[in-house]
DNA sequence: GCCGTTTTCGGCCCGACTGTTTTCAGTCG
């Protein structure tokens, strides 16, 4: 049982607990203990198996601790099972509509037995729903609409933030047309890996012009909700776009508030109310007077806090950091020298090496690592000993041409299945640089699937173990292996583990980052390019990278080649 | 259900928008 598992569970009972009609209170609370498990850095099964260090945890008390020992040594909670049998658990995919929350939910169910979505449409589409009290209309010409994008949609999608950015891009230039200091917020703006709808912010004077401005942005499938501070639209493409346009003196607080997280922005206003302020969307306040709103700096400042990296806003202990002083110094973009998974037309790219080389130069980087698949990687072209030496010339002659910039001769050999390599040594002897990854036999047992890969990375060639855990982002789950294990041996080992900066990947996460930096790892941010266009996405990866707290020092490829090199077992 | 330098009870974040409920509940973020 992981923690997203046991999160899970307790989610499901908030939401039924919800439905049934429980005092929010309480059902927050399982919400928080959620929370806490899903963000923590070590296994939640472990620590349960001591008394007393679960209720240490914050939001855990002593019938949750309890609750969560239940799961562990169950696998099951009979809280859960009876509230299952007490209500429909399809009544959680209405839940998940927009317009609809739990207290709609629970009228249906009890007044129409309303328990799936489908019966939901069938009642609205009789006319069943429309004579109830409370619901009109408006209402069902609305949930209709939220039934038929469910459809579509295959229940609610998130995007990823690379799909996101392309959405947002176009959006923004437009807006900027009318609107001042337009900035992204939200989750976005937190570089999470995937987003549920799009904030946007805006300074003007003239709100209404503004929100009349943005409805009509071509791309605007329909307008959700319309008022003087606050405009909802879906776009033609499936997501929301919330737009809100703020005074000067309060875009500071506007931006805090909008790009949240929701419980940053709660432990926030936490610490305002000790201080005797209140803090909302316009600004801190005493009393009636306004004391900070203008920049989210001086909003800190007046919580007696440093700046707060958007990134970090999760209420994971970024407010203890920055009350003790112990914020770290979050790794930049520009700190990155080289540029260390990518991928040309020999193997799967779509660019030459000369092409992608000098793009990567033309990024500034000191170095570039090319890392062509190898043989058994068939379907992408790969790379044998005999096309590999020819590269390793061919790389070696680009390297005079080249001054000041260094392409690395290196591969992305595949892991057998037995934990062997799919390349000669004497060939992985020549190169600077070896990363590993595995791409087949995805299904072994966890305990195979890790002495699959330390067997590898024990390789004395070895040195990044690319995307680690081998999901894709909303496709592919993560193989079976034990992670804890390989951050200790990689950290003892002095190999490095990638973040895989392609946005399908970002693997590993930003849990799993904070986690190796914690274990001591040393890791690398790499792009895993396969064409010219993909160096760019390093932001995404640098976006996780930030999310797990790194700094400077835990990336090896923001010291130079020749710092970097001593660093490399060999 | 959690929490505590106002500690074992009584709080628990705050505001916008919508619809139809003429004074506010439900939902959302």
């Amino acid at each position: 049982m992981q923690n997203k598992d046991i999160a899970g569970i307790l989610v499901e009972i908030a939401d039924l607990l919800e439905i049934k009609g429980e005092d929010t209170f309480r059902v927050n609370s399982y919400r928080n203990a959620a929370r806490t498990i899903s963000s923590l850095q070590e296994d939640i099964a472990d620590i349960a198996g001591s008394s007393g260090e679960l209720v240490k945890l914050p939001g855990i008390g002593k019938s949750m601790a309890e609750k969560i020992r239940e799961i562990v040594r169950k696998g099951r909670l009979s809280q859960l099972d009876e509230l299952r049998r007490e209500l429909p658990p399809s009544l959680l995919e209405i839940l998940k509509l927009e317009q609809m929350g739990p207290k709609r939910t629970r009228t249906l169910y009890k007044q129409l037995n309303i328990r799936s979505v489908e019966d939901l449409e069938k009642a609205v589409e009789n006319g069943k729903v429309q004579k109830l009290e409370g619901f009109g209309e408006k209402f069902a010409t609305q949930i209709l609409r939220e039934i038929e994008e469910y459809h579509r949609k295959g229940g609610y999608k998130r995007f990823k933030i690379s799909e996101a950015a392309d959405l947002i891009r176009p959006l923004v230039d437009y807006l900027s047309k009318e609107v001042k200091d337009i900035e992204v917020a939200g989750s976005y703006r937190r570089g999470k890996e995937t987003v549920g709808d799009i904030d946007i912010l805006g300074i003007s004077r003239d709100a209404g012009k503004a929100m009349e401005f943005f409805v009509n942005y071509p791309e605007t499938s329909r307008v959700i909700s319309r008022g003087k501070a606050k405009t909802s639209v879906m776009l033609h493409a499936g997501i929301q776009v919330d737009f809100r346009v703020f005074e000067k003196d309060s875009y500071g607080a506007a931006l805090l508030f909008f790009t949240g997280s929701q419980a940053h922005n709660v432990a926030l206003r936490r610490i305002c109310q000790e201080k005797g302020f209140k803090l909302n969307e316009y600004g801190i306040y005493r009393g009636e007077e306004r004391v900070a709103g203008t920049s989210e700096t001086e909003m800190y400042k007046k919580m007696g806090l440093p700046f707060i990296a958007p990134e970090m806003r999760e209420d994971t202990g970024e407010l203890d950091a920055a009350k003790e002083g112990k914020l770290p110094e979050l790794i930049e973009l520009k700190d990155i020298k080289g540029d260390l998974q990518s991928h040309t037309r020999a193997s799967d790219g779509k660019n030459s090496l000369k092409e992608m080389a000098e793009a990567a130069r033309g990024k500034g980087y000191e170095y570039f690592a090319v890392t062509d698949h190898s043989k058994k990687v068939s379907v992408a072209g790969g790379l044998d000993e005999k096309r590999l030496a020819r590269q390793m010339e061919e790389i070696e002659s680009l390297n005079e041409k080249l001054e000041g910039f260094r392409v690395l001769k290196s591969v992305e050999v595949d892991i057998l299945r037995d934990g062997t390599l799919d390349l000669d040594h004497g060939i992985l002897r020549e190169m600077d640089l070896v990363v590993c990854a595995i791409h087949f036999d995805r299904k072994l047992s966890k305990k195979e699937q890790t002495l699959r890969v330390l067997r590898a990375m024990e390789n004395p060639f070895c040195n990044i173990l690319a995307h680690p855990t081998g999901r894709l982002i909303g496709k592919r789950r993560e193989y079976e292996i034990d992670l804890k294990e390989i951050m200790k041996e990689a950290a003892a080992g002095n190999w490095f583990l990638e973040i895989n900066s392609d946005p399908e990947r970002l693997d590993l996460n930003d849990v799993y980052i904070r986690q190796a930096k914690e274990a001591g790892v040393k890791m690398v941010i790499s792009t895993d390019a396969h064409s010219v266009v993909g160096l760019d996405n390093i932001k995404y990866g640098l976006m996780q990278a930030r999310r797990g707290w790194l700094e400077k020092d835990d990336v090896v490829n923001t010291r130079s080649w020749k710092e970097f090199r001593e660093l490399i077992k060999r």
